[in-house]
DNA sequence: GGTACAGTTAACCAAATGGCTAATCTCGAC
DNA sequence: GTCGAGATTAGCCATTTGGTTAACTGTACC
């Protein structure tokens, strides 16, 4: 994975996120991953360069097909940095109860 | 947490994921919170009420400082996202194995 | 009162993002 | 060789993002 920033960014736009999401059912061609989705393809061949400088997917060409599919790493980078922070702060997070409390002082 | 699109766009930049990494410490003011990242206060602003907007942190006004916190459920839609993603990958992965151990017998 | 401090808002600017249409490239099929 | 299909690149445009400085709000302190 290239950084924690275009990984993030990568997967902040509701397209990229439904292009991932199918190629994690298997791999599939362009027109598979990304039909429906209601723009047009150039559009969907710049979230496709996100996606592949973010490390998220890898591009086989194959004729005049591409074939899409997930990096086998492709998660593990905003994931841990998530689950660490998660592991992290147990009791120090805030509740509502204790916000509204402090709210009514 | 308002939307995935917000939660991930926010933990997109260096400095908002410097200022949650310093948040799951302890809760801070921010002067506290936001110091040596190298950008001016309105540009700390800013990233903070992204933050907000996303529902990561919380604010509480005490005096002329405000007191930031992480919010209890800041990273669980993201993380939520990813998990499942991670789970249907790994499976599609036994699988493959699994195909790959009976047509060795 | 008056001043300093913590923080935000306003106004502006440059660069990045996300969309489009039109043009291009490369195969595969005929 | 020609035509069409799968996909990208080029060029354009509007909006958003991320930064700045200057001005402002509200609070603490003398």
């Amino acid at each position: 994975m290239a950084n924690l920033d275009q990984a993030f960014a990568a997967y902040a736009h509701p397209i990229r996120r439904g292009i991932i999401e199918r190629l994690a059912e298997r791999e599939m061609t362009v027109a598979e991953a990304t039909s429906d989705f209601g723009v047009s393809k150039p559009a969907i061949s710049r979230h496709l360069r996100v996606l592949e400088e973010a490390g998220a997917i890898v591009r086989v060409i194959d004729g005049r097909q591409h074939r899409l599919r997930l990096r086998e790493d492709a998660l593990d980078d905003p994931y841990h940095w998530l689950d660490d922070l998660r592991a992290m702060w147990e009791h120090k997070f805030a509740t509502v109860e204790q916000y509204l409390a402090e709210q009514r002082r």
